[in-house]
RNA sequence: UCCGGCGUAGCUCAAUGGUAGAGCGGGUGGCUGUUAACCACUAGGUUGGGGGUUCGAGUCCCUCCGCCGGAGCCA
């Protein structure tokens, strides 16, 4: 018998006989010859079972076949120029595991409220299994980039016990009889981190309870978010945007295949390399002044003018120095303009949006104290955070990338909810 | 929360206010190289719920529900 191995190996086993376990992704029959296309979560190949070469009963077995019944399969693998990916299976023997009933996703075009009823079996399908792997490698990049540059992974609460930024956006959960919330970021607790352990990063799932119906917000969504000591707003920019050309890179080296599956324009990705254009937030508000945009000096920008901002340019767009009023209270103030806060934005191309936010924190006790205040948030829920302060400040900086966006630009696919394997949405729990 | 759009077969969609249809999927049969194969036959409907106008409503009006994506807010 042949060697049990996976669709993606299947090259390495050319003229030999091999052994496959998976699934029917479809089937089609001239009546003496068989096309089983099969799917192993590995990737599909076509395996071709004619009655020239075997038995009427295993002819028979094919032809009960359904889309998504579970089969092993053994043949002869063989180059083809005829079969999709230039390899298939001549099939001499197979085994049916169980045979699917009615499998709801037809292969024909559907549409995404019924297809997200059915995340369960759509993750299945050749364009979401070309998502998952490229987020899997995005990910694995993260940590490599990080590891490599001797961050530490040190992982912070989900449950926390006080809103880092007003209770608006936050989950809220019964702590046995005490309010708690869901995290919306690791930050703060990446500082106290931090200081213990000079460069760290968290890596995890983040909750906001924005009543946004767009196609750039999900409620939960997964965020890195490195911290470092002794690091300043410029010193934070590079590590930014140094992670971001890295993780492109690695998608280019190792997900071209998954690439092509999505139609993406790869020469869009192939160009990005830093360093990235840096604006100031002064001068982007210039850029959409001239641009015919109504925007006033102060304001935040919307979605379409990320949009316009980032159209200028090929490479992600770095926009620094935001007004103070519009950033969160621990941002330090710049010392040559205390209108300025030294916050940092990453805006993806081609229209993706913000991928990464961060800045250098505030690190003296007195003014921290003064912003808490002036925020009405409750001075003694932040004691902890405070001590940070009082026991051996320096400057410190750190961001955090939102993992879906990053995807989804990568990928090119236009909504986030294709980003994540079950996505929580405002009117999406299930399933 | 506000603005806009949509809701017809399991799915994707048609149907001047006048007999509710097609393709895919399912079933049956045919076909020896198919590429979401193809061909023939076949089953499958409370047109989102309620109310109204009309001789007659999938279609027009009101209302409720659900979904979609945009604003606000954010990664």
């Amino acid at each position: 018998m042949g060697s049990l191995t996976t669709i993606q190996r299947l090259s390495e086993f050319a003229g030999q006989s091999v052994e496959l376990q998976g699934w029917v992704y479809n089937t089609r029959s001239s009546g003496k010859i068989g096309f089983l296309m099969l799917r192993d979560g590995t990737g599909i190949v076509q395996s071709v079972i004619s009655t020239d070469d075997v038995s009427g009963e295993l002819f028979g077995t094919f032809e009960t076949l359904t889309q998504e019944s579970a089969v092993t399969v053994r043949g002869e693998v063989r180059e083809d120029k005829r079969a999709p990916g230039g390899y298939e299976l001549l099939v001499n023997g197979l085994d049916v595991h169980h045979v699917a009933q009615d499998y709801p996703i037809a292969p024909k075009e559907h549409g995404t409220a019924f297809l997200m009823d059915h995340r369960h079996l759509w993750l299945r399908s050749r364009r979401q299994h070309a998502i998952m792997l490229v987020r899997h490698e995005v990910i694995r990049a993260c940590r490599d980039f990080l590891d490599n540059n001797d961050f530490v992974l040190v992982d912070t609460p989900i449950i926390t016990p006080n809103a880092v930024e007003g209770t608006t956006t936050l989950f809220a959960i019964d702590y046995f009889g005490r309010s708690a919330y869901l995290t919306q970021s690791g930050q703060l607790y990446n500082e106290a981190n931090a200081i213990a352990l000079k460069k760290v990063y968290c890596f995890g799932p983040t909750f906001r309870a924005e009543k946004s119906k767009t196609r750039r917000h999900l409620t939960e969504f997964w965020m890195v978010e490195p911290e470092m000591a002794y690091c300043d707003l410029d010193g934070n920019i590079e590590w930014a945007e140094q992670l971001v050309a890295y993780i492109v890179s690695r998608v280019l080296e190792t997900r071209m295949e998954q690439l092509d599956v999505l139609e993406r324009d790869v020469s869009r990705l192939e160009v990005i390399g830093t360093p990235f254009p840096r604006v100031s937030y002064t001068e982007a508000v210039d850029m959409l002044q001239k641009a015919g945009i109504d925007f006033q000096w102060g304001g935040d920008f919307g979605g379409g003018d990320e949009t316009i901002l980032s159209e200028n340019f090929e490479q992600p767009l770095i926009i620094h120095r935001f007004p103070a009023a519009i950033k969160a209270f621990y941002m330090k103030r710049d010392p040559d303009d205390e209108r300025l806060a030294l916050g940092v934005d990453i805006l993806a191309p081609e229209g993706y949006g913000e991928i990464v936010g961060g800045g250098q924190r505030e690190d003296d006790l007195d003014t921290l104290t003064t912003l808490i205040k002036q925020n009405d948030l409750p001075l003694e829920d932040y004691q902890w955070y405070l001590d940070l302060r009082r026991y051996g400040s320096v400057p410190h900086s750190g961001f955090g990338m939102g993992i879906e966006r990053v995807v989804g630009w990568i990928c090119g696919v236009p909504h986030l909810r294709e980003t994540i394997p079950y996505p929580r949405t405002l009117t999406r729990l299930e399933p």
